[in-house]
DNA sequence: ATATGTGCAAATGGTTTGCAGGGCA
DNA sequence: TGCCCTGCAAACCATTTGCACATAT
């Protein structure tokens, strides 16, 4: 289901739909792709709420989270960036030329087999396999 | 290769091998499955030199990150979790309770999927699989 | 002598929270 | 009325840093 669309869900569910939450969605829609930060999109929802406090930004953000509409991305050093919430999805990183390619195929598998094993409920995932793809490994 | 007898491989580079350092690693070397916070290590390490400072630990950590002997486990909440570097390993957090449990057993299966599929190669990763334990998917 | 390492306390920076006010049901 | 939502500023807390001193090479 397309980000936007959420809107409604939000709508049908116990929350108000506000302007600010509102100016967080169409912030969103427009840069979650470049994966932002809190920041970030606070900076873009301001273009459509300028009253708009950072905290409420914080506060509708961790609202999405739990609405499983967003994931989080840890990372080492610096704050938290948000992507698009897909239940389970792995990225290939290659060492070699930097490539990204996504390998979800498998991913449900190795998740089930989790589940079924241990009673885990997996509701999303953050994965990286790093390595060298076929090109590079053909170089070395 | 062990971790305690990596103090060797430290000493032969260009670090020294300080009391509080050698403190850092005997409390590793006790608690470093447990997935540790920075303060569990701290409070470990004042067991074997009772002087030494937290920021000392953080310092002596970011070595050990910095030469790959150990990685962090970034969890969305609370603080960073350290754990002995491995080329294969994943982990499940729940984010009900929080705990974190090692769930390497079907990744290898996972990564040769991958790689027989695409003709990468693997040599680590970073998985983390989030969801509901067994105790916590009850409760809900 | 120079570089490296340390403890302490203060600073930092991302995130959360208390509170007083505002708006919808 | 009651509950949810907001902005602001202050609080919070994990981590980093400045500094003066210690230690190793």
């Amino acid at each position: 289901m397309p980000l936007v669309n959420r809107l409604k869900k939000l709508k049908d569910d116990k929350y108000q739909l506000t302007p600010q939450r509102q100016a967080v969605f169409q912030a969103l829609n427009d840069i979650i792709l470049e994966h932002p930060t809190a920041e970030d999109i606070y900076a873009r929802a301001k273009k459509y709420y300028s009253q708009i406090g950072l905290a409420t930004v914080y506060r509708t953000l961790e609202l999405l989270l739990e609405l499983q509409i967003l994931n989080p991305i840890l990372v080492p050093k610096g704050s938290t960036r948000y992507e698009a919430a897909h239940s389970r999805h792995a990225h290939f990183v290659c060492l070699g030329c930097g490539r990204i390619i996504d390998v979800d195929k498998h991913l449900n598998q190795y998740a089930n087999a989790v589940e079924q094993e241990a009673g885990f409920a997996v509701t999303s995932t953050s994965v990286q396999l790093f390595g060298y793809c076929a090109d590079c490994n053909h170089q070395q």
